[in-house]
Formats: structure tokens, C-alpha cells, sequence
DNA sequence: TGTACATCAGTGAACGCGCGTTCACTGATGTAC
DNA sequence: TGTACATCAGTGAACGCGCGTTCACTGATGTAC
């Protein structure tokens, strides 16, 4: 039964965001494109008409993913007032290190979900992981951007604020339920210390 | 054909050895059980007389990493001054954050190869993953120790400086070969902001 | 506008493959006497 | 110390399973006239 074209993008559209959701949850290697394939309401034997391969999808889910991750920061940077943006900041980098009710699905930054399996994957995946990288320090250098600094010394801080948050992202959510206390100290300390350089 | 105890023990080791580096390079996922115990020179059956199971495997290996990526911080630790630790920790962060030459085999934190992959893995891994954790800030601590500092003020400049270094590698390593560039501008701008914070 | 036909997204069975794990068997090591 | 036997790490074939991918087929959509 032939699809009409806008029923076919959409059923596209829907895979893909499954497929980023999924991906988030169990990571490339822990989701099946059968059960992917269902998750979208489909049956698996469709899946080589959207793609031309698993590692295909897997770009165009991390794509995904990245684009969703820059909203917030893009309505900092688009904030006049400089008083405004480190406040937006302060509370982006807040909910950035807040920990998750128990249960809740984490909506987890895409650079620590799949930061680690980044240099083992497929070209277009990498290239998708850098372009979503240069994408994020644009927009982090335009949230912390102040009239008193250069645009180097303020890219160097964004390069800095996220390196940081990416490391405390990734090592508390490697503790969380072991040790739950040292989840939540790491998320303190680096928020505490985040927001007295850059939002301060 | 029966095999010594002392031989037994080695072949155990020189099959955790194995799968630290194999894990390394290509994740847990990424290799299989045959693979590794040929590559520590045995084959596949017997490997269910060593080990319960991959997973446990996985933790034992996991904990053969974090031992080692011990050693260094211990000895910077051990030494008496205050200046020449806080040389030895600008070396430290320095070797940490510089790029190995391409095709020599990277010999990568722990955290950063296995971090995004820990919150799926089994208790038993992730509890390494925490005691190894946990340890590293302490030799951390103990490099960053100064006269002038509380305490609680180094053991936060500890999981500061961990973050920070965590995340940089993760981000540089996962665009090394996508964008040379930007995985340099990465491990320059956070080591030099970390050497001056603490190794100044 | 209506008709005839080609297109192609969908379905579900089937493919080969490699995975983690189990098993019967071997024979040198370790142990009991 | 020497002998007899139980132990158990090793081997390699085999297990079932789920994976990514392919395929023949269906039938509504899109297109050509």
C-alpha cells in the first residue's frame, strides 16, 4: 500500500525521533532497528526505504538531538541585556547540573550521552558530533559574551564552562545510584563554581 | 589437559589485561568473548572457568584501568613540596591533554572511554566506576593539597579540575580527525586555564 | 476531469552471521595414601 | 618418596538468539494521457 509523501515524511520524522530517544536511553549499540522500527509504529522491513543503513540513522538521531540541545542556549544569547543573559545563564547551567526526580526520563545532553562512543562510530556520525560541537561554543560564546571582554578570551571561557559541564555531567551520571551523594557533590561544586565565574 | 595455579592465575590476568585494552580501544560492546581470549592467547571455552560472565569480565577490567590511571596522581601525591607537586600536576595535565601521535595507540583515561556508557551498565561495573572514582579525587585531592587551602576548598578544586579535564577529553577526542583544530583549541584553552588555577 | 498504469512505502518471512554461553572431552596437575 | 586417582583449565563443536539486511509481494498514491 503506497504512502502518500507527507505520511511518508512524517513517518520518517517519526523513526528518527524515536530513534534519538532510544539511542539516548541504551546508546547505539542497545537498540535494534526492529524495535526501533515498532517504536515509530512500523514494521522493521521498511526501515532500507528511509535508510540506507543503521549508521545512517544514527547521524541523522545525534543531528537531532543537538539541534533540540541549542534551543535553550539560542534564547540566551538573544537576550539584550548582558544582566539578563547571566542570569538565563545561570539558570540554564542550574538545570543543567539538577538531577533528575528518580524515574523521570532524563532528558540527558547529547554530548555526554554519546561522548564516548563519539571516536569508535561511523564518519557521518563524527561529523554530526563536530558540527553540533562548533554549533554549542557559538552559542555558549554568544550567551557569555561581555562587553568588558575580547571574543577570544570569551571563547575560551565558553570552551572552558562546557568542558566542565560535559565532565561533571558524565562522572555524576556514572554515580548516580552507586553513590548518590558523590553525584550530587560533583553537580554542586562545578555549578557553584560555573556560575561564580561566568554568571557572577 | 590440567593447568598450574600459578599458570591458571597468569592466564586470568593476561585475559583482564586484554580486555582493558580492547575495551579501550572499541568498548565494551565492540568485542567479543572469542576475540579476547585469543588475543590473550587461549581460546573462547575455557572462558567460563575464569569468569561468570562478560559483565563480570567487564568490571574486572574496568577495575585493572582505573588502578592504572592511579599510579601517576599517587606519585605526585607522595612528593614533599608543595612547588614541586604542583610542577608535577602541570605536567600531569599537560601530558593528559596533549595529543598522541596519529596511529600510536592512545592510551586514554578510564572515565572518558567508559563514561557515557556507565549508566548502562551492570551494578557491578558501575560500582568500579564509583570506587575508581572516588579514589582519583582523593590522589587528585592529595596532588592539589596546599598550606593556604581548607580542605573541603581542594577536594572542590579537586572535582573541579577532574571535570573540567574529563569533559575536554571526551569533547577533543570525539572531534580528534573530524576537526584537528578544534579538538587542539579544546585541550589548549583547558589546560592552560587549569595550570594557571592550580599549578601557578 | 476521468482513466490506466507506474511507483514505491509498507509488510512480514527469510538470509547469514556473530554473539554469549554450554557441553563433552582431554590430560597434566594437585592430592591422598 | 612413589603411586593412584580426583581435579579442573584447557579445547573446540554446538546451542539458541537477536542482529542488520534483503526480498517478494501488496495496494494506495502519484502521474501521464
Amino acid at each position: 500500500m503506497r504512502i502518500s509523501k507527507a505520511q511518508t515524511k512524517e513517518n520518517k520524522e517519526r523513526i528518527v525521533a524515536a530513534a534519538a530517544q532510544l539511542f539516548h536511553e541504551r546508546g547505539f549499540e542497545g537498540v535494534g532497528v526492529a524495535e526501533l522500527m515498532h517504536a515509530a509504529g512500523l514494521t522493521h522491513g521498511g526501515f532500507y526505504n528511509h535508510f540506507e543503513s543503521k549508521q545512517q540513522l544514527e547521524a541523522e538521531a545525534c543531528a537531532l538531538s543537538f539541534g533540540e540541545a541549542l534551543h535553550p542556549l539560542s534564547r540566551i544569547g538573544a537576550l539584550e541585556s548582558g544582566r539578563e543573559r547571566r542570569a538565563a545563564f545561570a539558570g540554564y547551567i542550574e538545570n543543567y547540573l539538577t538531577q533528575r526526580e528518580a524515574g523521570a526520563p532524563p532528558p540527558r545532553c547529547p554530548f555526554v550521552v554519546f561522548g564516548s562512543d563519539m571516536p569508535r562510530q561511523g564518519e557521518g556520525t563524527r561529523g554530526v558530533f563536530g558540527k553540533g560541537l562548533r554549533a554549542y561554543l557559538e552559542k555558549f560564546a554568544g550567551a557569555l559574551r561581555r562587553k568588558s571582554k575580547r571574543a577570544d578570551e570569551t571563547r575560551a571561557g565558553a570552551i572552558f564552562a562546557m568542558a566542565a559541564l560535559v565532565g561533571a555531567s558524565t562522572l555524576a551520571y556514572g554515580v548516580d545510584e552507586i553513590d548518590t551523594d558523590l553525584a550530587q557533590e560533583i553537580r554542586d561544586v562545578v555549578r557553584a563554581r560555573l556560575i561564580e565565574e561566568f554568571a557572577d
